[in-house]
DNA sequence: GCGGTTTCTGTAAGCGGTTACAAGCCCGCG
DNA sequence: CGCGGGCTTGTAACCGCTTACAGAAACCGC
């Protein structure tokens, strides 16, 4: 073997194009093979072997090809996150509960947004880019995501139609509104307005159903009137209220602007929340502790669920590694329940609230 | 040929593993080139055999392998990412920015974020699996950062002190402090306090000097105090200033919080604002527009700076392929410059805000 | 019909690693 | 001293794809 070491010292300082494996055997005067085995931990390597490996690499500033292991081990170290056009504070929750849960598994994150309806053909670019895929996509036809899916990568859905074969995430819109609702009658409600969202979104249809059963069950006259999700049908809601045109002494909006709205408009007509109207909403956006008085709303750990899909994905990974062929453990579905954050709106409080 | 073409209609039905180039070339009775050549354009080939090949490849619904091809063209089309534990707009924002201008040249983001000070090892991780990396580290020590990166990729560095070789985006926290100051002059302010941040913190140390720089320019008093960013300095100040313990006409904080404490502070107090102090802040944070009055503040356009990275970036990966060596075209850095959005604590306006 | 191009197409050598397999080494034991 | 067997180490075959190169086929004008 002597006459087919070079001498170390002959070598040459360190390249700018990045070493390879090649050339750290051959400044150790080794095989790959070892080099391979150096680097990859419990393989029976000699001591004398290893700092010599490890010398020659230190000298060469030797990383390692991430793609290259990938190629040859099958397996990327990286999961496809696959995301509507998403703003603020969910976005970014979303990926701080991802990047989180991935992190403390070794797993990086690629991130793919997909703009208004185009791209969904980007998700095939990614196969032996990724190990697996979180998808979130509920404006889009499960069926056709699903044609689009690339065959024998692992996947959970977030927040959408359930696809076959692939576990679900899903909010459980249901039991936060019933909360909401409970809450407000334990208070004292006795004739609440449920101030749903749009008839065709299923988030709003599924709040609205909670909170018909919570009313139901607790003996509370529940009023339904349609919004839009935004503030402004929230403030024709107050107004009413205000007015006495409905009669009501609680408020659920089906999110929190539509709660705002109403808010600002009992505020500016001198009706006492919660003294004579409570009022709740659902999302707690950021802005529910700001207003005054503050909002009661149903918050979801945004990044608790972004965290627990990553977790099932991976453990989806594995599982299909160790053999366990598709379909089989398929769906476990899970449903993140959200919780309620109780707030001024709707229980008497000494305390002012910020004074904004 | 002939007899080392097999049957294609003997071949078997889609697989549920992936197929790969290798497939489609024997069900097509081709060789791997020229199903490879069908895929990547505009090679000279028959029109015959490409439909063969197409035909083939979707009836065994093959997707190239991107880590494949990656390795064999030393080309990921993906970048990195690398971030510090930001959270809510600035980091949704950041993104969305990146991903706009990512997603139009064809290339993934592949997110990095840099839990507290471990991890900076994960750099080198990225060798091979991204073309190139926007780093966003202005806690760290530029020298750590500098030793870390894994040499030969090219990088963009964000908001952070300088690195050799690598062109840098940064805040123009002067021009904005500036402006700033300039306005509350032009608004008649004559003797203006401006709540510093930290003496420590880069941004605030720059933004003091642009606020100092305009207020003399102007001919008008500033005194500074300082501040800890947040909402409880400003507090104090509001209340010197309302009680006279501080003489001033205006108040500039060097970031939103404190504004807002100031701004809250005064109005307890029962001064005028703006009539008789005005207020201004820094960052617009998205609870600026919100407060009452609402507050004028210095915005950066923080999607814009992220999609500005990415191009730079872009740009430099082209240019490092092309053949351009390194560190040649190397600092082309760029000030992203805030604008001010002018909102009523520092102009009289006959509407009330949000009444929020 | 033939040489000279020009246009396809196939072969095979990588890209940078991992790893099955076998060969080499060293050891203790009979 | 010879030999079986456990550690180390090297050889070489992949992983799935691109591409330089060369050979084959088709086309041209004569």
């Amino acid at each position: 073997m002597s006459p087919a070491r070079p001498d170390p010292v002959a070598a040459p300082a360190p390249r700018i194009a990045h070493a390879t494996i090649h050339d750290v055997a051959r400044v150790a005067g080794v095989s790959v093979a070892s080099v391979s085995r150096v680097f990859n931990g419990r393989d029976h390597v000699r001591a004398a072997m290893r700092t010599r490996v490890e010398e020659a690499a230190a000298q060469l500033g030797y990383v390692p090809h991430a793609g290259a292991r990938s190629l040859s081990m099958a397996r990327t170290g990286a999961i496809g996150v696959v995301l509507p056009d998403l703003h603020g504070e969910f976005f970014s929750e979303l990926l701080r509960g991802m990047d989180r849960e991935a992190s403390t598994r070794g797993l990086g994150l690629l991130l793919t947004v997909l703009h208004d309806g185009r791209g969904l053909d980007t998700l095939a670019v990614l196969r032996g880019q990724v190990d697996g895929l979180v998808v979130m996509a509920p404006q889009l036809d499960p069926a056709v995501v699903a044609q689009h899916m690339p065959r024998g990568l692992a996947a959970v859905f977030l927040a959408c139609a359930p696809q076959d074969g692939s576990p679900s995430l899903r909010i459980d819109n249901r039991a936060g509104a019933a909360a909401a609702v409970a809450h407000l009658a334990a208070g004292g409600a006795k004739r609440i307005v449920h101030l749903s969202g749009p008839a065709g979104n299923l988030d709003a249809q599924e709040r609205r159903a909670g909170a018909e059963a919570a009313a139901a069950a607790a003996g509370v006259t529940l009023c339904v009137v349609e919004g839009d999700f935004r503030e402004g049908s929230g403030t024709v809601v107050g107004e009413c209220v205000a007015a006495g045109t409905i009669e009501a002494d609680a408020i659920f909006a089906a999110n929190d602007m539509m709660a705002i709205g109403a808010l600002m408009a009992l505020k500016r007509h001198g009706v006492a929340v919660p003294a004579q109207v409570a009022v709740a909403g659902f999302d707690d956006i950021p802005l529910a502790r700001l207003v005054s008085p503050a909002l009661t709303s149903v918050a979801i750990d945004i990044a608790a669920m972004g965290a627990r899909a990553v977790a099932q994905l991976a453990a989806r990974i594995t599982a299909a590694r160790d053999g366990f062929l598709e379909g089989a453990s398929g769906g476990a579905d899970e449903a993140i329940v959200p919780h309620l954050v109780v707030r001024e709106t709707t229980i008497e409080t000494s305390r002012q609230g910020l004074g904004i």
